[in-house]
DNA sequence: CGCATCGGGTGCGACAAGCGCAACGCACGC
DNA sequence: GCGTGCGTTGCGCTTGTCGCACCCGATGCG
């Protein structure tokens, strides 16, 4: 508790807590020795804190080794958020199909907060670099996942997300939210939306969106690759494809197509 | 602080973060001010709650709106569980085989306070609604799930959560207590629950327990489906085939059919 | 068997963790 | 301008909680 104990907010039990979680799903399941070992405390503290957990279900007792694993109060809590997981796995096989057929990386991305966080991965084996952007977060108006996320907002929403300041990543950043939000017009008609050497040099993505049942958009798949692999002329055949993808998971999350929702 | 707390283990702080934890997913997002409310304490101990809450990732701060909601570590730390949870990873395959065979949703819950909670769910491909109930709480009374987990409490818990009042979500919700109860005992002599569109319109399911090594019901297995293709008259079949089900999983878990229960 | 060792749980006194207070800065609305 | 709401932070007092010691039960070993 005298090493990184010095950032903002700080509750040495509440971290302890969180700590042990943390120990506990890596390892699986943990006895109580055990965990006040590796959370450097006796292990009557550490007795009392599972039992903590436990009282709320966070952890559970495996009835037969008597040690600890993680509870089903972590599912509750995390429900809502868990929709995404479940996004991951139903989308994982496609993912992994469009990864094929382009040769390049592809990314499932959620919008949180202002900014899209990727929630996997997968990429083609053409793939220069393999660094994994899951968890990543990364602007909405540089990204062609986030703008397809933009585009799918409902006006108030992205209205204010355009009222903050476009940051510049590269020459080729929109940062004119007026000209952004008119690409958002041209993307909802076209169905995907592109960058082009926005985010990064060198760096081109198209994406298209992930609708649930109900059609709300709730993700974006997005194909990114070099821009000498992906020139502007390619663009609308990968765009086709991204699109055909991301219909395929909007449809085994119960999407029926109907007539343009535009109209409705 | 002066009301509920008299179980075993107690960490007035780590209480305090999870009561935190569960209140911002109920909430969806949540402002240190309002926290501070709804926890009973001084807005500034709400503060630094959160801000411990967030260097762990549990929570996040929505960069718009400065309220904070539930965050990737719980993401993470949820799926650990699921995957460690052993009844989860044991159920999964029969969850799978269940609803190939019946083409409908299937769901395992078990019991949480006074709710059912959902902790793994597959789908069926026939389904037409794909939403996940993965995390849910859903009442016990109007589920199939919940009515049987109440069966097969004992006599002072059951008594206990029917002296609440059971609240209406459907003409057909059963709202007596003396009426539910009078079900259960049909549902233990007759080894599966059902509803009929006591939850919501349209929708039907069988539930089947399920047991560990000592003979406890720790969760139930349902199916569920429209009532056009869960007719009464299906309710039997399906029933046996999710008893089969249930029992499978309840044989992995090392439960072992004795005689009759009851008897001893 | 008797003893040692390891696991987990609990009453207690001491001490610091962390609580509420109050004050501050900031953003709104009027 | 003022009033009201938000979130954050220094500070002193209190109370939560940590480690100690000890207990219980299971297991291992000469």
């Amino acid at each position: 508790m005298r090493d990184e104990r010095e950032r903002g907010g700080n509750l040495q039990s509440v971290n302890r807590a969180l700590r042990a979680l943390e120990l506990i799903a890596e390892a699986g399941e943990l006895g109580v020795s055990e965990l006040g070992r590796r959370l450097d405390v006796h292990k009557a503290t550490a007795s009392r804190l599972v039992a903590t957990l436990a009282e709320r279900a966070m952890v559970e007792r495996d009835p037969i080794t008597e040690k600890y694993r993680l509870g089903f109060g972590l599912i509750r809590l995390a429900g809502a958020a868990m929709a995404s997981m479940d996004l991951v796995r139903t989308a994982r096989p496609i993912l992994e199909d469009l990864a094929d057929r382009t040769l390049e990386t592809v990314n499932l991305g959620v919008l949180s907060g202002d900014a899209v966080v990727y929630i996997d991965q997968v990429t083609g084996t053409r793939s220069i670099v393999a660094v994994s952007w899951v968890g990543r977060r990364t602007p909405l108006h540089a990204t062609s996942n986030g703008k397809m996320l933009l585009a799918n907002l409902d006006d108030r929403e992205r209205d204010r997300l355009l009222a903050a300041p476009l940051p510049r990543t590269t020459a080729a950043t929109i940062t004119n939210a007026g000209k952004l939000r008119a690409q958002l017009g041209e993307i909802r008609a076209r169905g995907y939306a592109t960058t082009m050497e926005e985010l990064e040099e060198g760096l081109n993505a198209v994406a298209a969106p992930i609708r649930r049942a109900d059609g709300e958009v709730v993700a974006a798949l997005s194909v990114s690759g070099p821009a000498f692999r992906m020139r502007p002329v390619d663009l609308p055949r990968i765009g086709r494809v991204t699109m055909e993808a991301a219909t395929a998971i909007s449809r085994r999350l119960g999407y029926v197509e109907r007539r343009r929702p535009a109209a409705g």
